[in-house]
DNA sequence: AATTATAATTGGAATTATTCTTGATCTTGC
DNA sequence: GCAAGATCAAGAATAATTCCAATTATAATT
């Protein structure tokens, strides 16, 4: 499998395809913005950093991009409640946890080996394609 | 902690008060549906079903009962991808794991002391309020 | 290199789920 | 019974996202 873990630079190269998608001058620069912004951005934050670079892109193109990056398993799309979707580039399994408070979201790791199954009695012959763990909370005190 | 396990009737009582929510004849109605349809109903399903019994009864109706009744930790509100939000009278903790060929949702339930700190690196000092897991996936062959 | 085919992008309109607003109606405490 | 407050109905408004038709870019073929 390819690791796609990013460089931080702007100025990062970004191949011509990846994962068998043609990444267009578009899909690199929503994909650049992913790899910096590491804070799950939506799809109207990362239009608005974009257009720093492409001041003529459309919204609705930036939606197309964030899909395809998805849909090729370049990006994850994460929801929580109903709010806007929010892409991640890091394609480890992960959960996440929501601050309340400040609104932050953090990424939360699996403990090394383990399973789900080990914690949740799963349909049996279920095939599990997807996997989505969100935590909401905050942190008291100071 | 009060138990709100459902009879399955169509007749069952509902009291006038639960968790300190008033109980209109809407909210009995529109929680009186979650109780017989355990398949996970949108806001729609709702609407449509309990029109048979208030036909009067407008959606937006349905949209405040359904708040009502979650903000009073009486029935749960569940979202999938970016669906509409479905609802569900199980209280106890639980993920859903949803069936991409029928679109059928199944409680999964956690097996018995099992912890999610076991699996997952939480944030330290972060205090958990809510937890949501969903799985998404199907049945093979038959 | 020119032509054709395919895919991507744009900008705006359309859609969908949900929330908001306003006035009417019901409930409850006095 | 009456005022205050809560709830309800109906439709308008909103926000996120998708769709659509026209244009542009890229790739494949001659």
């Amino acid at each position: 499998m390819v690791n796609h873990t990013p460089d931080i630079s702007a100025e990062m190269e970004i191949p011509d395809e990846i994962s068998g998608l043609r990444m267009t001058r578009q899909r690199q620069e929503v994909y650049r913005i992913l790899q910096q912004e590491r804070n799950h951005p939506t799809a109207n934050d990362v239009f608005m950093r974009v257009k720093d670079r492409l001041p003529n892109i459309s919204l609705a193109t930036v939606y197309n991009c964030l899909e395809a990056l998805v849909q090729h398993g370049i990006i994850r799309q994460v929801n929580f409640e109903r709010e806007s979707s929010r892409y991640c580039p890091n394609l480890s399994e992960h959960g996440h946890f929501h601050d309340e408070v400040t609104g932050v979201i953090h990424d939360v790791t699996f403990k090394p080996g383990a399973c789900l199954a080990d914690v949740l009695n799963l349909p049996s012959g279920a095939v599990i394609e997807d996997v989505e763990i969100t935590l909401r909370g905050k942190f008291p005190g100071i």
